[in-house]
DNA sequence: CTGAAAGCGCTTACAG
DNA sequence: CTGAAAGCGCTTACAG
């Protein structure tokens, strides 16, 4: 079975090839007639441009690419890249675009991606996770002037397009419900001390903690997997002026918070609430279920793909916040059984 | 910056256009000096081939396509999809290969991305995943003539080949395990009726309970999402002659069967043994952390991506059996608090 | 409004 | 062992 050329369908309307090509890409130079004829014989011969052809033409390869950093994420364990990855889908597909994955072990093999990228014509661009402080990807992406956009908060040194969500203002909001239910020692256990959104989140968490007067806010960095947040619960409650209640800035950490609670002997509200960031599935079905900074991560991937799309239509870099997460109060965070300072 | 083309490589090393394409694909036609002049010139310059030129003058794309089926699976909730892909990608990096992901909503429209695919010469075999009985996506595959590898059990009606874990063997070993325990009444909650993996599944539950002559062995089918887990444990642990011991078709509904049994004030394992089907952090991480049937779900893609790589070389079609999943035993099972029969 | 022709960047027989 | 030439399936000015 021969995959039918655009030669075919130009032999069965009757007409050339250019005109075929013409037809098939809405442009001038052919009648409403001949378009519609040369429609349907394409559409009858089940005719589908063979991708390289056009690509060699000069077209757009129409394949964007994204590389997922394994290290520095306990990928398949948040929900949150492959719902990501699900809404930059759903918008890609719409204008038929592919989307092109490669996992990487590292920010140097990953800028090797991108180069190869670029010099194959594999992908039209990229999409860009994880920013660290001066992105050493950044700069090449530049040189090798690949249209990017990075998904998370804009990087001060490089005009590129971002998508992001507001964390600071997220965690503002989680911050100030624990005050108004009378907390005052309250723990931040962070991701990743490297990456932009990290720093974004202990920065606000310190300012809103100092604002409101708190008596203490620790915060203790991990690599946001269940293991290691509960060592940073240990660490946290272990130490003089206990919080009694701690933020998590994933929700498997969260989910490990609780079992150490438990194994503490402390009762969740009462002795500790807890609120995760990136609300899950798991978030609502473990129990007590989880106070949750919840977001529309594919709503998110959506508008991710949708300014990498423009980009490649020439558009001017921009930077687009999408609605910040916002608190699903849920079972686990309640009024500190002891509201009253410790000695 | 324009990029590098084989003219811009063979000019640096003095020699014709055919020679560098030889001396790049490791072909015989040039010295071994030469060929090392040319491998250095093109070093030098950064060259890589352009995709659409190789794959149009008749090479492979090195592509592979997945489909992942969205309602089919509740993907970004299990675990299961992020590692697979990743496996796929370790294995598929090291022959330079891409993977292309497209999710879809039906598997009608997922046949119609295989054509597409097909015609537009994307991808040079697919994976696929989450196989039905007679399905309706494996007779397209082999009209398309498009190399493909089932990930799962070998399907009985078309010859394709597949990579599978034995889940026969391992749902065996979780219930001769609780058997052991003393348990006489286990239930099994299975995910989506009309996969063959979950047909194979309850078939062996029910058949090693009858073997094991237990008193009684309900299955509740589900969508695999944590609340549908918990309205199926209601069900299962509401009816008379109530289920000691549960086994569970994913990680989340374990977890929220966890959350069930707390609701109904029964303890685990006390009351109510659990076990969870694809081991997970999160099932390390609750509390009591979920005995599970364990998996090495990376290796598995690897495999995968073998075989297709085998299957893109022209070798026949064949099933590879990997290592079933085996039982890691945990803290949600123990003997049943009362082993006698009930009235 | 249509058709013939060049060109995209490779690979691969084929003649030297 | 090397070089010139055709061809893969499209797109796109360009002449009719």
């Amino acid at each position: 079975m021969r995959r039918p050329t655009i030669s075919d369908v130009a032999r069965a309307a009757g007409v050339s090839k250019g005109a075929v090509s013409y037809a098939l890409n809405g442009r001038p130079g052919v009648s409403e007639a001949t378009r519609r004829r040369i429609l349907a014989a394409a559409e009858d011969l089940g005719f589908h441009a063979d991708r390289a052809a056009v690509a060699l033409a000069g077209a757009p390869a129409r394949v964007v690419g994204l590389t997922l950093h394994r290290p520095a994420r306990t990928l398949g364990v948040e929900p949150f890249f492959m719902e990501l990855i699900s809404g930059l889908e759903a918008e890609l597909s719409l204008r038929s675009y592919a989307l092109l994955l490669h996992m990487v072990a590292g920010r140097e093999q990953e800028t090797a991606v991108y180069r190869r990228w670029r010099h194959e014509h594999a992908v039209d661009g990229v999409l860009v996770c994880d920013l660290v402080e001066h992105d050493p990807r950044l700069p090449v992406l530049r040189e090798l002037g690949f249209p990017a956009v990075v998904i998370g908060p804009p990087p001060a040194d490089e005009p590129v397009s971002s998508v992001w969500s507001d964390d600071a203002v997220s965690l503002q909001e989680a911050v100030e419900y624990l005050a108004a239910l009378g907390h005052r020692r309250i723990g931040h256990v962070a991701g990743i001390p490297d990456l932009a959104h990290t720093a974004i989140r202990a920065g606000a968490f310190a300012e809103h903690a100092r604002r409101l007067g708190l008596e203490a806010a620790p915060c203790a960095y991990t690599d946001y997997t269940g293991p290691d947040g509960a060592r940073a619960t240990r660490q946290l409650l272990g130490a003089a002026g206990r919080p009694t209640a701690l933020v998590y800035d994933n929700d498997i950490m969260a989910v490990a918070g609780l079992a150490v609670a438990e194994e503490l002997g402390l009762s969740v509200p009462g002795d500790l609430s807890v609120v995760a960031w990136d609300d899950s599935p798991v978030c609502r079905i473990v129990h007590p279920a989880l106070t949750a900074l919840s977001r529309d991560i594919a709503t998110y991937g959506r508008q991710a793909a949708r300014l990498l799309l423009a980009s490649l239509d020439g558009r001017e870099a921009v930077g687009v916040a999408v609605e910040p997460a916002h608190l699903a109060p849920r079972a686990s965070t309640g009024a500190p059984a002891d509201a009253r300072p410790s000695a």
